[in-house]
DNA sequence: GAAATAGTGTCTATCAGACATTATGGC
DNA sequence: GCCATAATGTCTGATAGACACTATTTC
């Protein structure tokens, strides 16, 4: 990143970043949750205008002070919003234009995060924060901003990856058995899916470690409890789960 | 995004947006094209600090004035870049950090265009630009900023969607022939591919049109010429290539 | 033993890979 | 006819879906 260019040194010692004019720069959370055997994204209601009293995706104005990237700031938020630590967090999409923020020209960068949901504590901070039911791809009430729209890409996104990808586990506890696993599937993709197709998909993409205890629910046979083997290793399926199953 | 919220208008009309921080904001492009059996892509030599002299990815800062989204100065610069008016576009992810730029702090959107290499005209614009082939996921030459990495995601993301859509049309011309398919899909992906699973695939996702005209090529038995059916849908195959072919 | 849930075994349809075969042009 | 390339046909192996069956617990 060091340049050894001549007349560089000199050119950025002239430099004033506010030479040019710029868009304002956010970032926005769509965390998801599975709880009651539905999928929840966390809302906050805005306490300052624009958008007074409205539901909306958590989020904010980039830092560039305490923010060292885009991803640390997003890590920040999602500390600030739902204090969770290390999640699993990845970057959906930015959505940028004059319109979208009656404030005038403003781009945000929206990431999505999953997490279990006994994992999350909603510390009351400034802003009153809650889970909301997905029905669909949206919340039963008016999102602020562009967010319905954000909102509907994220869930696309997550039952897309879903189809290929072992993510669920995020959603889950640490330990965790099958049934649990296939049932936040079935939650998300919304349909039913057959236990014999997703146990051998799923072991045969040895991705999940046996654990010797058992778990035992309130009625029938206990269910081996297991655990992700690679939190940081991202696994695909060879092949996707059919959309049109049944 | 009107909102009829009392106090709303007042606090819009005390607002300055300068009043904070902000962050500088590009956009940046990664434009492949097909051409003397290699992918390559399009890259400019930087008249100005910082990394003048150096090769970078073609973009710039997004205007407020001029551009109404992010995706509006993505088309912008794509066409004084490469002078095309509306090929494949998609957008990649978004860079941002405190040190990827000497100048501070910035954050930069990416798309990734695709093009057939015929339609492209390079305008002698500002800046010096030129295809260069594209050897694993680099460059022969060192880029400026993080543009290295970000090619390499981009050829990574180009590589994948290879594998399940139909996203290969856009580097060819309007007409084409199922071998000249099949061989772009075989440069991009570094692998030959059987002929005949390859014409299933194509023909049983039935996005092509069958044009009654014939190519010959210099030898051999002419092959029948297609026209992609709907540039707008994006579709895809029901399974992956497998990478592991042969 | 009945109920409930966990986990396994087996059949089948589908489809990608492999490769042989046929088709159609130039010379 | 020969060569080169396009296009088709057929076999096989892998695997997802379906569903029957077994296993293990509580009551």
């Amino acid at each position: 990143m060091i340049a050894a260019n001549p007349g560089e040194a000199e050119f950025l010692r002239r430099y004033d970043a506010s030479w040019y004019e710029k868009p304002s720069f956010t970032v926005d959370l769509v965390i998801f949750t599975v709880r009651d055997e539905h999928l929840h994204v966390l809302l906050v209601k805005r306490a300052e205008h624009p958008f007074k009293g409205c539901w909306a995706l958590p989020g904010g104005f980039l830092d560039p002070r305490r923010d060292a990237s885009v991803d640390a700031c997003a890590a920040r938020k999602l500390v600030e919003e739902a204090g969770v630590r290390a999640p699993y967090l990845e970057q959906l999409k930015t959505y940028g234009s004059r319109d979208r923020d009656p404030r005038g020209w403003t781009a945000t960068t929206v990431y999505f995060a999953l997490m279990a949901s006994a994992s999350v504590r909603l510390r009351g901070n400034q802003a009153e924060a809650c889970w909301v039911g997905v029905r669909g791809d949206r919340v039963d009430f008016d999102l602020g901003f562009d967010h319905a729209r954000i909102l509907a890409d994220a869930v696309e996104r997550l039952r897309s990856k879903l189809e290929y990808t072992h993510i669920a586990v995020h959603l889950l506890p640490e330990e965790f058995t099958l049934p649990e696993l296939q049932r936040t599937y079935e939650i998300i993709l919304q349909q039913p899916l057959d236990k014999s197709s997703f146990r051998r998909r799923v072991v045969q993409a040895d991705m999940l470690e046996e654990l010797t205890g058992k778990q035992r629910d309130g009625f029938g046979r206990p269910a081996q409890l297991y655990r992700f083997r690679d939190y940081d290793r991202q696994t695909f399926f060879p092949r996707s789960i059919s959309r049109h199953a049944r």
